[in-house]
DNA sequence: CCACATCGTCCCGCTCAGTGGAACGCATGT
DNA sequence: ACATGCGTTCCACTGAGCGGGACGATGTGG
């Protein structure tokens, strides 16, 4: 992942989406939005390029976002996100109440397995990861706070499979761009796997979101029976058991369900 | 820690700091800061009484927030923090680049003792906490993303011990608060016992920030020899042996100051 | 060594985005 | 029945915010 540093400035600002009139906070939004885990820091005229915003109006807006604390001034005239983002993230309630009574749970998973546990949500089509143990023990493209496309990954499927239909269906709509050479990228196989999953109550992924990585995953049900969220074990594929993991993390979510709604969702 | 969702009002907005004129982006984030642990979720007529704001106002803006993600619609006409603010959370710099780095040994940690594993840096005069393992161990303070004073706390202790002076002076002058009937309260006391944590290479905290706690504590020093953050094994008083921990604590945060200057900090 | 590009910063006049008081309909509780 | 709270909507006034343009510092290539 290191950054290279390298000037990849064919990223296009927003030309394209037909937003009718840009307000301030969109604005400064935008700004936030400017930076990515390559680009972790970025001087104003490099701000200015990716909102499309002057670079006066950078500059002020900038000030303005230092002095809240939701942006950092670094040496060489260069901005960073800044660590009153890092506070306010964590107060969001999906992830803390989540994170609160998964945490001892994927512990225990990842002490019994040694291998690298995933915690995800469903936002709309895609995956976003809301916490990761055991980190370094592969190279996977998984982050915490990161997005991955819902299709092809273990937890994504695993909660595709007990969601509401019509989300399937946006995901479908959407595409089902392909990760690896064995993604999932037709709507046929896809309808096919799901209904496997249901069977079954577990998903794998065979590297279909990373070449030579594989997971085990399952879905943790809430008080209205409606998915929350999903669980996985993944790892180097010949070190993926899918029987053993298997139990191991339908076992966590049946657990992890069961806290949440006792917690009252 | 339990949120005991009890409604003390009691709080005041910001009739006091005299902030000259509030501009969008301030009111904004004053609205994003209305949230805290307590209260998840506040609707619209909570949120003018916090921010200061008219009804009308914070209708639009949150309106606003919500269309870029910042903030989410809960039944009930409230709102609560967005996704999108843990997403760019996720990618502060700090953050990222010290729990790439630490995570593997905190789990470490973790297996070896079983007792909880923090990781803090230090911002202003305040410990801001980055990553939390070992969560239902022991009932604490300590939250990730939570805030506690420098002071008071194991962590605190070893950073302000290697931090510029000018640094333990501000921490005085803010005051010394008192958190426990152990808490260091007294400028005389603290820069001794700063002496004494230079000296051995690790500070301890005796139910200093919470009864029945104690923790063990060490630095963990950058590539210009600053001191970059700290870990600290924490847990019941009695379960804590300073000696056995100190080692392992002092051992993980050597080898994160290493792997920080390796990777260019 | 100079011409040129690009940077961050600052100024300032124009304008429209943003503000909040007031009024409305709807639940509550009294 | 009334009173009080809520979220929502409307709208006239105005000053906050915008960005073109200018400036000095820095760096780069001829």
């Amino acid at each position: 992942m290191r950054s290279t540093e390298r000037d990849d400035v064919a990223h296009a600002a927003s030309l394209d989406s037909p937003q009718p009139p840009p307000s301030v906070l969109a604005r400064a939004a935008a700004l936030l939005g400017a930076f990515d885990e390559a680009h972790p820091r970025l001087g104003v005229a490099e701000l200015a390029r990716r909102t499309g915003l002057a670079r006066s109006t950078v500059h002020r807006l900038a000030g303005e976002l230092v002095r809240l604390r939701l942006l950092d001034r670094a040496e060489g005239g260069t901005y960073r996100l800044g660590m009153r983002l890092f506070e306010l993230g964590e107060l969001v309630p999906t992830r803390r109440t989540l994170t609160d009574a998964a945490l001892p749970l994927l512990e225990d998973l990842l002490e019994a397995t040694h291998q690298r546990i995933h915690l995800a949500v469903l936002d709309g089509v895609e995956v976003v990861y809301v916490a990761i143990l055991g980190a370094g023990e592969v190279d996977v493209a998984s982050r915490t706070g990161g997005r991955l496309p819902a299709h092809a990954t273990g937890v994504g499927k695993a909660m595709l499979a007990y969601a509401p239909p019509e989300v399937v269906r946006r995901r479908v709509e959407a595409g089902l761009p392909r990760l690896t050479p064995r993604t999932i990228t037709t709507p046929g196989a896809l309808t096919r796997e799901l209904a496997r999953i249901r069977a079954e109550g577990t998903a794998y992924d065979r590297e279909e979101s990373t070449v030579g990585v594989s997971c085990v995953a399952a879905p943790v049900v809430g008080t209205d029976g409606r998915v929350r969220a999903a669980l996985s074990v993944t790892g180097r594929t010949a070190a993926i058991d899918p029987v053993r993991y298997g139990v191991a993390v339908r076992a966590a979510a049946v657990t992890l369900g069961r806290t949440l709604r006792e917690a009252g969702l």
